[in-house]
DNA sequence: GTCTATACAATGATAGAC
DNA sequence: GTCTATCATTGTATAGAC
């Protein structure tokens, strides 16, 4: 792989939880980052558009992984199913140390409005994509819109349980305990009408 | 009211929005967009956290809004009504000058990712907050959470429809059209089962 | 209580060398 | 892919003017 120490992008990563962690967000310049993980401001900076983007690299991947999933699903799969479909890919998308990382990384949201604000849009990002694919498939852009919505609730509720765990659980059965939990929530909502 | 001339946040919004649309957004330093209101960038500081809040003052009034719509609503009211009562509390809380502001707003969020989350960030503030106030009448965090999404939705559908009008309908008009749509679309989802 | 002047640290871009 | 160097801009901090 030639001259450099290989994993820059996983070494700022490690670099920035750990100092992000220490010192807080504001107090971290991009310098001592990149110094830290043995490089120089301006790699740390070819490698990610921004100093948030250290954090969340790698979630762009999730909203290639939920319409993949939406689209490999059966042709006569019902709409509850397709929403499982994506999630579902959506989990297995996930390197397993994200068990550790989220950990770490859920304090720093707390701490630091500027980092969930990039949260939030990541978010968005994904809801937007499973939206769209739901609408490929259902044709009701409307019903599209609250699947999605459900869908992700779910991903990211069944994510922040499944971290609360030992790591023993699966992500996906999380997941799909929140997805049972939304669809009997919403079933309620309509028979007390 | 005094020595200076008034009302320096709108003078910066309609300079802001002038300069963003003529020449893009990074294009347009915040000391030009200060000078071209007749202030000074120290005093553009001075009233915006950032140069994207600029475009989005006023919005931390919709938060306290929608939950002030939610907890007036009457004690017997169905969840239905709870998520009406809010987001008409929001269509309230709008200036009608905003039919013009968002027509201008919009072509700039398209062409700048930067602006369209701070966008998102503050649509998901608005989510959280509707969201509390859900849980907090009807105890079910899930039933709140699945209701704040629809409600944020039909609104912000419901403003964009309202939008491309001539401004002779009301935006909560568009808003009851979107919830109605919904209301629908959720319906079919269930008996489709 | 709002504005301005000045100085400053940090982000992020850019150009060229290894 | 990384480095040095330089640069414009953002956003802060301090001090003072009206």
């Amino acid at each position: 792989m030639g001259r450099w120490e290989p994993d820059a992008r996983g070494r700022l990563l490690r670099a920035a939880i750990e100092l992000f962690t220490e010192h807080g967000y504001d107090a971290t310049t991009a310098a001592r980052i990149a110094a830290h993980a043995g490089l120089t401001k301006t790699t740390l900076f070819r490698h990610f558009a921004d100093k948030r983007e250290i954090l969340f690299q790698g979630q762009d991947a999730l909203v290639a992984a939920v319409v993949a999933g939406v689209v490999a699903a059966p042709a006569d799969a019902a709409p509850a199913e397709l929403v499982r479909a994506g999630v579902a890919s959506l989990c297995a998308a996930h390197a397993d140390d994200l068990h550790d990382v989220g950990r770490l990384l859920d304090p720093l949201l707390a701490a630091t409005p500027e980092l969930r604000e990039r949260a939030t849009f990541k978010r968005s990002a994904i809801t937007e994509a499973l939206e769209g694919a739901l609408a490929d498939r259902l044709g009701d852009p409307r019903q599209a819109g609250l699947l999605a919505d459900v869908g992700v609730r779910a991903y990211y509720e069944g994510y922040a349980a499944w971290m609360l765990g030992d790591g023993s659980n699966a992500l996906l059965d999380s997941v799909d305990d929140e997805l049972a939990a939304y669809e009997s929530a919403s079933r309620r909502l309509h028979d007390d009408d």
